[in-house]
DNA sequence: TATTGTTATACTCTATAACTATA
DNA sequence: TATAGTTATAGAGTATAACAATA
């Protein structure tokens, strides 16, 4: 197969950036993201933390290594991010056992309670997403269309 | 009505990032702006020029105030944009006529040549990623569902 | 006085290389 | 010798404030 498509060709004067996949997704990525930091803003948690804390909530004892890997981030860049919420006494290292060059990761007290209301403040900022898109079936469907776009590996868990 | 997604709510524990809408949408944004990268890393050509160009080759003799309103970046940042892709004989300056503060944006002759050969590489691009939507009219339901996220403001050209 | 384009600057995010302590 | 985490650093992208030319 050529094109394997079967897409509408038209002419290079036909470019708009509103039917460019790439674009359009760049600036919904943008909306969702200020939409987030605007819930979040009081709380003063960002994407990348939420992230961290949202897979050591449910993964507790992963390694660095590990979770650098499933956010696909350096290791170098999740250093200063674990540090400012291990500063902020919600999540803390522990040296592992076995091999004592990796640190385990898990929620403290204080993190179990910030949890809590983290997962309420997302819950509103998602639910306002879902109604943007008009239910939950749009959203699934939105979901299912950005997994096919991030190539063959299906959910496999965070 | 309360929340009025009818949403499946679940306990915290609940939050995976691989239902997240947020989460995958910056993957997925992640993933197909390598794809553009690497498609044209022989053009040399990053979204943010591809974007400049493609506004002016649809709308040649627009203002920088009008193109960085379109493209929602600051002006101060479009500055160093359109220098590079003048250095590079793509686009023209034309000063205002009427009011002399501003600049009219044009392709050079260069550029026309240029944005055919864009054209052609984005097409590819554009065509891998519809191939992995399933189509074109997954495509479209993409669009659809991106628009909805960035709100009211519907497709008004670009 | 207000606006367009510009410069300078700072802050975030990301990528790489080199270091340390362990293995 | 290789690996986990760390440090330092450089490059993008983006935001604000101040300036010159013009309105």
């Amino acid at each position: 197969m050529k094109s394997g498509t079967g897409d509408d060709r038209i002419a290079p004067d036909m470019l708009s950036l509103e039917r460019i996949i790439g674009y359009k997704l760049r600036r919904a990525q943008l909306a969702v993201f200020q939409d987030f930091l605007d819930s979040f803003s009081q709380m003063e948690l960002r994407p990348a933390e939420f992230s961290v804390i949202a897979i050591v909530a449910r993964n507790p004892g992963l390694k660095q290594a590990a979770i650098a890997q499933m956010l696909a981030i350096k290791p170098a860049n999740l250093v200063a991010l674990i540090d400012g919420l291990q500063k902020r006494s919600l999540i803390e290292r522990r040296k592992g056992d076995t091999d004592r060059r990796t640190y385990a990761l898990f929620l403290t007290d204080a993190g179990e309670r910030f949890v809590a209301r983290m997962f309420g403040t997302w819950r509103q900022h998602e639910d306002r997403l879902i109604e943007r898109l008009g239910g939950t079936a749009e959203r699934d469907r939105l979901l299912d269309l950005l997994d096919r776009l991030l190539g063959q590996a299906g959910p496999d868990g965070d």
